[in-house]
DNA sequence: TATTATTTTTAGTCTTATCTAAATTTATAT
DNA sequence: ATATAAATTTAGATAAGACTAAAAATAATA
């Protein structure tokens, strides 16, 4: 059984390493976990000798498959919690992520796969980012924006493209989160302008910037 | 901020309180805990220094008016935990505690509070016992039963009366359970028995005994 | 290449929450 | 009332995970 904090180095060596390749170093983790590079140092080698990580002396670490299957339990559990706390407890997108950090490390098979069961799902989570099934499964990014709709076309929205922008507020206050349904009612030639309907509401329109960064899957 | 620890003393203190008046001894916090009484001395102290608790050597611990608030807190989260894991994610009554015992601890008053909005303010948990308000104010335990209703009556199921009997799986299979609602048909003066419909269903025959232990909000 | 700068590791300390064993206090029973 | 039993507390030890300061290894630069 792994502790809160085994679990959190593991995640976080994850996340450095599918941004770089090659081994990870310890001032990246101790930056990242706001911690030490003596505490690193410590907790790496510990995962090292459980098998979960591989560890070179002054080299760097990378995970192995081990370490990286129990990371992506991690990873999904945080996902799946903040699809959650957004689709069902009305949480803002921006506001999660301190409290998916918590409860991913919640101990059960059994009730993640339950949650994702009622959530229907989810392949990716608000911020966009996939979530990984049950075996450990990541479906690839998204590619298809809103920008390739014809007018009829319907959709739910995915995610935004840019993760850290004023575009999240923006869509925030037009009422589009994950999983809201979108239908391009009108494309209009003069300036590359969409109006659509959001859940069914009455038409608002959208510059080709911004169509151009919603993620959508076509129905 | 309370530790996981500190809040799970502070949780056991209050339930042993509950069940018994006066100071609560070392060792039935132990055997409550599953831990050594020295530990739980080194605690009672360490709660005492902050506030929480009121301790005489030798004598015993009861929370002070602040411990007790906060052990309200953590059973409210508890509880309304388990009101999600059975209501809404599908588990047994008898499946949840262990479970609900981690995510009490999660950290955010505005989570469980939009929780409770989301599961609609049930005033009592899966197995019948109350849930404490935002304001740590706790309804009176229930006290009607199936029994006193007549042909006609419509209700919902608050609880069994008997936590941990076999009634509670009887009452599964028959799918009756938090929530459920039941009309009663028809009274059956022979034997004492209760013709009724489960969630419009078609009706079923309890015994008197069985109506007699399932607590009801009569509608 | 020699020297300095940076990174990483080691060594030793601290805190929290445990534990065991011993000492102390309280309760019980002759 | 006094000896014995039971309960409780203290003292000291341990393990996890963090820290600081110092040592060692690697990288960068003159």
């Amino acid at each position: 059984m792994l502790t809160q904090s085994e679990e959190n180095y593991l995640k976080c060596i994850y996340h450095l390493s599918s941004k770089s390749n090659g081994a990870i170093n310890t001032n990246a983790i101790a930056d990242s976990l706001e911690t030490k590079a003596a505490s690193v140092t410590d907790m790496i080698q510990k995962l090292a000798n459980k098998g979960l990580a591989s560890y070179v002396k002054y080299k760097g670490v990378n995970l192995t498959n081990k370490g990286e299957k129990e990371a992506l339990k991690v990873v999904r559990k945080h996902r799946l919690w903040e699809v959650f706390l957004v689709k069902e407890l009305g949480f803002n997108w921006d506001k999660v992520h301190d409290i998916a950090e918590q409860l991913e490390h919640i101990k059960s098979t059994t009730l993640i796969d339950k949650l994702d069961k009622f959530l229907a799902y989810p392949k990716f989570d608000p911020h966009g980012d996939p979530i990984p099934d049950a075996n450990g499964e990541i479906a690839p990014n998204p590619t298809t924006t809103l920008s390739i709709l014809k007018p009829g076309d319907v959709c739910t929205v995915i995610c935004a493209k840019d993760t850290s922008s004023d575009l999240l507020l923006f869509l925030d206050r037009i009422n589009i989160s994950l999983g809201t349904q979108l239908e391009v009612v009108d494309y209009l030639e003069f300036d590359g302008s969409y109006s659509v309907k959001v859940d069914n509401g009455n038409p608002i329109t959208l510059s080709t910037k911004v169509a151009e960064n919603i993620f959508i899957d076509k129905l």
